[in-house]
DNA sequence: TTGAAAGCGCTAACAG
DNA sequence: CTGTTAGCGCTTTCAA
């Protein structure tokens, strides 16, 4: 691997030389001189050695970005857009999975502070939290965070509350009374907000909030189709059910199938997400959209702006978007 | 931020004491001086900086991933493999998508090889070819490829033309004598080997292979959709058909579904992967096995071995496992 | 316009 | 057992 040296060897000049037009430094460099400069580095095939130059500049061109699980669709849509952004940008992206565990998420931060990431994107799990805050460091200054997380970060945010308000009031229009919600995990405000628009919408169709018919999944279909099968079991079962995720979607209309129960006859299904299979599905899932890949790319276009210090708005939301399919009411979008 | 030097200063010591503790280097430090520094790192709350310690040692503790997306829940489930195996051994990861786009796969190796990434693991598109191959550099003798590359990495392989011939025999078993393949991306040798189980199978069973009745697809749903409605417009449709990944065979069924054909009475479909919600489809979904995650880890671990210089076999081939389901045959698993 | 030299934070001889 | 020192490859004053 040639170094800055070899290159300024063979061009005869110096390796500060070198540095400026490789760089494009301000530093004006003489026509000749930078045609030769440049010439050698083609014929070596020189490439900076990014660590030397992140070490001296205090910045890697590297974020990392910190999801619970990037088998989860949603995630690796999210991610998808994240990388896109930061492509373009010429920054990389090293990812970490948490599975939502504190230790991991602390673990995750504090190889990013060592690698010197200029910045992190969180997302899932909790982040705000003594220890987690503290392992931050001096990064703590360079995060955004997806999601409405208990601590003041830049944020890309969707509206949940709206959103599961949105999918209950959909039910409730159709003719539903009892509605069940199969939420997602606990220590999540987006399963907090989804809860709070589920309650609301209710309340505002003066219909009852029973805690009975409220389970908690993990996401994954595994967990909504036994949470479906619960919430069957009940002597007066519900007619909908309104799930915090599309996967746990996919699990619930298997369950009320396996049980005998046509979807949407004999129970409505309304997921949230709209992940790619959504259509697919037979039947088609009902569901409430979040435009993932651009949450993603807004929050790198975030971090970016955060970590060149311009002007930008610390908060973005996205609105959501009920998307009708046959799973809750016969006919196609 | 702390540096060696700080805590050199804190334990009255000399950085090179500091140095050799933190290495646990096999140098010895006396007992009482070693508690000192591990005070001092405590009490500063020092971590080395990584990118000087790559500078020097010429190792990031970083490999990178090249994947054509990781949308798609196949790349998404080998990446988590290669993520718990790498974070196990204290290696971080960075992700790339190139959409099997040759520049960016190119881009992508400069990067890493700028950044000084210890190995690449590298799925998906194409890696022989002269550009990539003297992009990668002194890198080339860290790679570790999942699928079949026509170069000499070392690799962790599927039996794609033994899967398909499972595939296709299953289908013969069923009675089918037409049966269409909607295979993936022109330019994979994935494809290719499927290709081959799937007229090696034909041929066992004495069928003619028809060229009207392979379709391409792109590996996405839409792509299955649209190829499924095309083969069965033909005067003399098919009563069976194999796609070379899950995605796609949602999608055809959709299609199927759509021109008013019951799957599998009408057409028996088998897929190609097992992704998670294969279960949760309906009708479930015949397919054929990949231990996804299982290849994740194994790559790694090869990528590992050939950092490490530890002996290792440089071929690891999966075998795949025909997974019957109802989207072929009626009765359940 | 160019070059010499001082580090960035760290490891690893080499001395003592 | 501990410290001094020479770099790793690069950017950036400061002089010339």
């Amino acid at each position: 691997m040639p170094t800055i040296r070899d290159v300024a060897r063979k061009a005869r000049v110096s390796i500060a030389t070198v540095s400026r037009v490789i760089n494009n430094s301000p530093h004006q460099v003489g026509r000749e001189t930078r045609e030769k400069v440049l010439r050698a580095v083609q014929e070596l095939d020189y490439r900076p050695n990014a660590l030397a130059q992140g070490l001296i500049m205090k910045r890697s061109m590297t974020v990392g970005i910190i999801i619970p699980d990037i088998s989860n669709p949603y995630y690796a849509e999210i991610v998808r857009g994240i990388q896109d952004a930061a492509d373009r940008a010429g920054y990389a992206i090293v990812l970490q999975n948490t599975d939502r565990k504190k230790d991991k998420i602390i673990r995750c931060i504090q190889v990013l502070r060592d690698k010197k990431a200029d910045g992190i994107i969180f997302s899932g799990g909790i982040i705000h939290g003594y220890e987690t805050l503290s392992a931050l460091g001096e990064l703590n200054s360079r995060v955004v965070v997806i999601g409405r997380h208990e601590v003041d970060f830049p944020a890309v945010r969707v509206d949940n509350i709206g959103g599961a308000t949105q999918a209950i009031q959909h039910l409730v229009d159709l003719g539903h009374e009892r509605i069940s919600f199969i939420n997602g995990p606990e220590m999540s405000t987006t399963s907090i907000d989804r809860q709070r628009g589920y309650k609301n919408a209710l309340a505002q169709n003066n219909l009852p909030f029973e805690r009975e018919l409220v389970k908690r999944g993990n996401l994954t279909p595994e967990s909504g189709y036994m949470a479906v099968k619960e919430v069957l079991q009940l002597r007066n079962r519900p007619t909908g059910v309104f799930t915090s995720n599309d996967l746990m979607a996919f699990g619930a209309i298997c369950g009320a199938r396996e049980l005998g129960l046509k979807v949407p006859d004999d129970l409505a299904v309304v997921g949230f997400d709209n992940i790619p299979l959504c259509t697919y599905f037979d039947p088609p899932l009902s569901t409430v959209e979040i435009p993932m890949y651009e949450i993603g790319l807004s929050a790198m276009e975030m971090l970016m702006d955060l970590i060149n210090q311009s002007e930008f708005d610390r908060y973005k939301i996205f609105k959501t978007r009920l998307i009708k399919r046959r799973s809750s009411q016969g006919k196609n979008t």
